[in-house]
DNA sequence: TCATTTTCTAGAACGTAATTCTAATGAGTT
DNA sequence: AACTCATTAGAATTACGTTCTAGAAAATGA
């Protein structure tokens, strides 16, 4: 019998090898870190790597698959605690503001685009979308219901209330355009009048 | 055998190395691809190669940025023809969806995550990037003393009416959406509601 | 407890592919 | 022609991702 829980030294080893990789990545690149970098960051050996990951590709796919879950449910525990489709769709952009300024490191390489995703892990990056946006679009059906947010095409959401701030905070990253918080009430307020429905209160 | 009529001129030579990439990049992806394969696309040597772009990232970002050049000159071609702030808005974005289709294996390129820039090509997409959203700012001047499209900070523009179309053609380009075509007016709706001024005429 | 299996770690050896190097060729110039 | 400079060629080199073999550490079972 084969136990499918891993060690907890595994754990440990696979997250310490994770945020040497982010801390490698972040100053070199990906294309530019090579696995000694990682290996040496992370004080373990190449086998050991390769048995985690199986290749550079792999800690980079692990890497990314890891922050995006991470950011999802921090935008779901948001919109979870909204009281009002307005103050969820605005909770989305202060949200994803608030995200990026506080694990900037890993938002960069979110955003950064020099990973070659496996198809294996492409299947993985939809399958973490379509929970996502599934999960979003139960959340908000109340309030379409009511009229507060419109009846649009599922994909639609999301592009229509992150697409401005994504754009945006992928130019502030890049030092092209100053902070977000300037322009953050400006993209909540465009985001909540792409969405709203014909029914709004007060 | 060398009967062939005069060497390649240099810019010639250029494209057909660029052309050879996108076709191998599109099969590949870039990190799929070997400077060999390039080459025999090409059909040139590796000195030549490596004197025309230096690296193999080299002739990645001359693509890119040649791609984006275009993709920058049509925009700004169709917001010049344009007749009022609302025409020019909804403009970029039925052109983004018409460039995307039009240009199907470059935009797949631009919109892909595997290319690492160096220090050098950052500037440059830096600086195209800058001409751009300035000659846009110019361009929608007159709109915005008019009132017809709101006075924003400068670097607001680009991400409020591209931002969303942009973001749906990632996850279309993704397989993950259906096609634009159906959305256009939709995110045109949006676009021009997230820029118009106090002042929209009739 | 010890025997056995499974998971994990190590680092040397390997192969591929990016890059460099040296020499040669062609085109323009004087 | 002689001289230059840009361009091309392809062999030689080097770097780096990956594989391989052996062994250690933990889990399992008696």
């Amino acid at each position: 019998m084969t136990s499918l829980s891993e060690r907890p030294s595994t754990t440990s080893r696979k997250r310490s090898i994770l945020d040497a990789a982010l801390a490698c990545f972040s100053e070199r690149g990906v294309e530019g870190t090579t696995i000694q970098d990682i290996q040496a960051a992370a004080g373990c050996s190449v086998g050991s790597l390769y048995h985690h990951f199986g290749s550079k590709e792999g800690v980079a796919e692990a890497l990314w698959l890891d922050a995006i879950a991470r950011f999802n449910a921090a935008m779901i525990r948001k919109i979870e605690t909204a009281a009002s489709g307005e103050e969820a769709v605005r909770g989305v952009v202060t949200t994803y503001c608030a995200w990026t300024a506080r694990h900037a490191r890993l938002a960069r390489f979110l955003h950064s685009r020099d990973i070659e995703f496996s198809e294996d892990a492409k299947a993985r990056q939809r399958a973490l979308h379509q929970a996502y946006i599934g999960r979003v679009f139960e959340l908000f059906a109340p309030f379409v219901r009511a009229g507060e947010v419109a009846e649009l095409p599922l994909h639609a959401y999301v592009p229509l209330i992150s697409g401005p701030i994504e754009a945006y905070v992928r130019r502030w990253l890049g030092g092209d355009a100053p902070s977000p918080t300037r322009v953050q009430e400006l993209f909540a307020d465009a985001a909540w009048n792409a969405v709203k429905g014909p029914a709004v209160p007060h």
